[in-house]
DNA sequence: TTCAAATTAGTCATCGTTGACTATTTGCCT
DNA sequence: AGGCAAATAGTCAACGATGACTAATTTGAA
C-alpha cells in the first residue's frame, strides 16, 4: 500500500497532473511494475489528499469535463523520501500462489499434475520471451532495471520448475 | 484469494477440523508458504460455507467456548480439485514493491542510494541464511518444495541486487 | 491459593482494492 | 449530416483482508 502511494508521489515529483494523465502513463508505461488499477489510484489520491501530501484543484480546458490537477506539497516531497528509503532498504515479502498448489500434489494422478506443470512451464516460457523482446524504451534506468529484475526472477523460476519436474518423472518411473 | 480457499479446502481434504486447528496448523507449519491471517481464513470458511464446500457445526468439548468445526463436502472436493488444477497450471504474477523505489533511485544522492541497497542486501542475506538453516521438517513433499521455490527466488534477488550495486558504484565512480 | 500469563476460540469495524458504471467529447467513415 | 467507436475523466457499491478486541479456561510459580 505504501508502493502506491509511494508511486503516485514519485509520477508528481516530476509535474504537477491530472487524474486521468496520471493513470494513462501508469497504464502505458508501468503496466510491467505494478498491478494498480485506475480506482485505486484515485483512492489513493484522495487519501494523500486527506493527508496535506498532496494538493488538488479544478480545472477545465474547453469544454472538456472537468479535471482534477495534482500537486506534490512541500510536506509531501518529504514524506516522499522518507517512503522511498524505506522502499529501498526493504526486501519484498515473496509469496506465491502456486506453492499451495504444490502441497496437494499428491491429490491428483501423477500424470496429470505433470501435464499440468508443463503447461505451466510453456506458459512461463512464452512470458519470459515477451519480456525479452519489449522495447527497451528506457524511461529511464528504474523501469529497465525493474524489467531485468523481472526477468531474472522468471528465469529463476522457469528452473526451478524444470527441475521439479524432471523429480516427479523420475519418481514416476521407479 | 483463490489460492486462500485452495489453502482451506485442502487442509480439510486431511481431516475435518474446528477453526482454531487450522489457523495454529497454517502458523507453526505454514507461515512460510502463505500470509494468510486469522480473521481471513474464518471469514474465507464462512464463504465457503455460503457456497456449500464446507459444512460447519458447533461442538463444545469439557467447559472450553464452542468450536466451530469444518468439514469438506463433496462439492468442495469437486471445486479443490477445479482449485488445484487452476493453480498447478498458473504462472503466478510477480509484482516487487521494491521495483517502485528503484524507479525514482536519482531523487536521492548516489552514495545514500547504494547504502540502503547494501542495508537490503545485508538483510536479504539473513534472510537467506534463516531459510538454509531451517529444519526440513517435511510436512509433505510440497511444504518442501515451496521451501526450496522461495529459496531459490531469494538466490537470484541477490544476485541481481549484488549486480545493480556494482553497476550503480561504477556509475558513480564515472 | 492466588494471581499473572498463556492458551483457546472467535468477532468486528475499518480500510484498501477493484469491477462496473456514468457521461461527455472528439475523430472518423460513409 | 449521421452515427459509431474511441478517448476523456472520474464515481461508487461491494468485496476481501486484517488489526484490535473480547472472553473464557488452563497452567505454573510464588
Amino acid at each position: 500500500m505504501d508502493e502506491r502511494a509511494l508511486l503516485l508521489l514519485g509520477i508528481l515529483m516530476a509535474q504537477s497532473q491530472h487524474g486521468y494523465q496520471i493513470n494513462e502513463f501508469i497504464d502505458k508505461n508501468l503496466s510491467r511494475v505494478t498491478d494498480m488499477k485506475k480506482s485505486t489510484a484515485y483512492a489513493t489520491l484522495d487519501r494523500l489528499c486527506e493527508a496535506g501530501y498532496v494538493e488538488m484543484h479544478q480545472e477545465q480546458e474547453g469544454n472538456r469535463p472537468l479535471r482534477k490537477v495534482y500537486a506534490i506539497t512541500p510536506t509531501g516531497t518529504e514524506h516522499f523520501l522518507a517512503l522511498l528509503r524505506t522502499n529501498l532498504a526493504k526486501v519484498d515479502p515473496l509469496n506465491f500462489a502456486s506453492d499451495i498448489g504444490m502441497m496437494f500434489l499428491d491429490h491428483l494422478p501423477c500424470e496429470e499434475s505433470l501435464s499440468l506443470l508443463e503447461e505451466r512451464l510453456r506458459h512461463l516460457e512464452s512470458e519470459i520471451r515477451l519480456y525479452e523482446s519489449a522495447p527497451r524504451h528506457g524511461f529511464g534506468l528504474g523501469v529497465d532495471f525493474a524489467m531485468e529484475h523481472h526477468l531474472v526472477h522468471q528465469k529463476a523460476d522457469y528452473q526451478w520448475l524444470q527441475s521439479v519436474i524432471e523429480r516427479l518423472q523420475t519418481r514416476k518411473d521407479v
